[in-house]
DNA sequence: TTCCGACAGTGGGGTCGCAAT
DNA sequence: ATTGCGACCCCACTATCGGAA
């Protein structure tokens, strides 16, 4: 198949609004695609790379290569070029990376390269990845749209069942079951304001702790110890204690879903920062792990001595949890019978504040393990703090937002009357809003030469942050934790804005 | 007819590791 | 030694479509 077709349909897609109009695009392709192109051709249409991501990002594709006038390449060609880039490495690698992707652009019509820089981007844009893909997948194969949905998130990979499914047709979707050794991609949860909300919606229901560390599923078969992360990278070789604590537990076979956070000696928890560069670190783990250990704090049993419990209820799920795990290596958790049982759910939420974690999840006992699933039925509560701060400058938006003042730069006020940039902020806006603020801040404009249009600094805005971190960036030395807007204040003036002080002085945790 | 679940899109900060400077 | 870039961790929120209620 030439890859001229595949850009086409990627546009046609992008233009369709309608998602059963995109599902029919899809189908359309996937049905004339050979059983050897299906690896590639159902990837490249959900918005991904076979390979996985491949050293090749937005700088390195921002050279323009004069385009091909007639369409020649193949779908295996690029794929073959592909492979071979993802591949180059060591001294020179960046050289001759950037020379692969100038030779694949340089044989590539206009079209094309639009298609593949968006594809080696991740940002297709087509409004359709890989759900919309999974849907076309099974009317072009003729299978019910969940028995290939459950069997995506049983392989972790659309891809693996793609080819499957259009070698073998639906029957090569028995093969795909819950397997130990092989990750499932995890279960989500839903935000909810409060937990009187969370309880509200699901009655009976257990009330955790949430973790502010890396989600992790573990697999343990015999001897053999693996541990994914919650996109099902490996990172067994960087977690050794994780990897002990499973050899420890009494039983042969299983998998787990928990998290993994390091406790400072107070018992305390560690800031996400430093339980995350722990984790990150590859090189010397052993330096790494006597600096920062970690320890897997369990939630779930997805399968445990060959019986899969993806479809039991959570409350038999956690009994053989707590069957197999001892207790000091499983979340805290209380018992909520609905919400007559509220003040124990508070109470909880409030004793997992002040032992330092990030606040609670809710989950209701009867619901399944919906793999790969944000589910309804888990419910996380965090505490939210606002700040009202002072727009400093807006950058232009892409995408949807183009033409649109879409990402503020925020500040609060200093001693010496002044203001430091604290972070940005896209989230949180109605189109309304975007269209008013880009409005309202051309007015307070002193430079719109650039990307970044630097205003006056008059606008005073009420920002909602998760919390406060430190920050190698910024001025103060502290930047905000997941800032989105609620909404301007007009009413107030800037001097009226938050300080850096009183920032600092209700976070004593956090020092820049 | 209205409501709501699932998806895609729009990007945020930090840290690590590698290659280039 | 420092800097720039890409990969992954964490993530909130809105718009939209289409099936459920």
């Amino acid at each position: 198949m030439l890859l001229s077709r595949l850009a086409r349909v990627s546009q046609e897609v992008a233009a369709a609004s309608a998602r059963s109009r995109k599902i029919t695009l899809l189908a359309e392709l996937f049905r004339d695609t050979g059983a050897d192109e299906v690896p590639i051709v159902i990837p490249y249409l959900a918005g991904r790379l076979p390979q996985g991501r491949l050293g090749v990002g937005w700088k390195a594709l921002s050279r323009p290569v004069t385009p091909a006038a007639e369409p020649t390449l193949t779908v295996r060609e690029v794929d073959a070029l592909l492979s071979r880039l993802g591949e180059v490495s060591g001294p020179g690698s960046q050289a001759e990376r950037a020379r692969l992707v100038g030779e694949l652009l340089g044989a590539a019509t206009a079209d094309e390269q639009r298609f593949l820089s968006g594809l080696l981007t991740g940002e297709v844009r087509q409004g359709a990845l890989d759900a919309v893909a999974v849907e076309g997948l099974a009317r072009a194969t003729e299978t019910p749209p969940a028995d290939v949905r459950r069997a995506v998130m049983l392989a972790g990979s659309l891809q693996t069942v793609a080819g499957a499914l259009l070698a073998d047709g639906p029957a090569a979707l028995e093969r795909f079951r819950l397997t130990v050794g092989r990750p499932v991609l995890p279960m989500l949860a839903h935000s909810a304001s409060s937990v009187a909300e969370a309880v509200g919606k699901l009655g009976a229901c257990a009330v955790e702790e949430k973790l502010d560390g890396i989600r992790v599923q573990v697999h343990r078969d015999g001897g053999t110890v693996r541990v994914h992360t919650r996109t099902l990278d490996d990172i067994t070789d960087r977690l050794p204690e994780v990897t002990a604590a499973a050899r420890e537990l009494p039983g042969e076979r299983f998998i787990l879903d928990g998290e993994v956070i390091s406790f400072g000696e107070d018992g305390r928890p560690r800031s996400f920062q430093e339980t995350a560069g722990r984790v990150g670190s590859r090189v010397d783990v052993a330096t790494a792990a006597r600096e920062v250990p970690v320890s897997p704090v369990f939630f779930d049993a997805l399968s445990v001595d060959g019986r899969d419990l993806l479809d039991l209820p959570f409350a038999e799920r956690h009994a053989e949890l707590a069957r197999l795990v001892p207790e000091p290596l499983r979340v805290r958790r209380t018992a909520v019978s609905g919400p007559e049982d509220l003040g124990a759910a508070e109470e909880f939420l409030a004793e997992t504040l002040e032992r330092g974690h990030e606040g609670v999840v809710v989950k209701g006992l009867d619901a399944p393990y919906s793999a790969g699933r944000r589910g309804a039925s888990w419910l996380k509560v965090k505490p939210v703090h606002t700040l009202d701060l002072v727009v400093l400058a807006a950058e232009w938006g892409h995408g949807r937002r183009t033409g649109k003042l879409s990402n503020l730069h925020l500040g609060a006020r200093t001693a010496d009357g002044g203001f430091a940039m604290l972070g940005k902020t896209f989230k949180g806006m109605t189109d309304a809003m975007l269209a008013w603020q880009t409005e309202r801040l051309r007015e307070l404009a002193v430079d719109e030469s650039g990307y970044v249009v630097t205003v006056r600094p008059e606008l005073v805005v009420e920002i909602a942050y998760d919390g406060l971190q430190r920050s190698p960036r910024y001025p103060a030395g502290v930047t905000l934790r997941f800032a989105r807007v609620v909404r301007y204040r007009e009413d107030k003036r800037p001097e009226e804005a938050d300080t850096v002080e009183a920032l600092l002085a209700a976070h004593p945790g956090v020092r820049p």
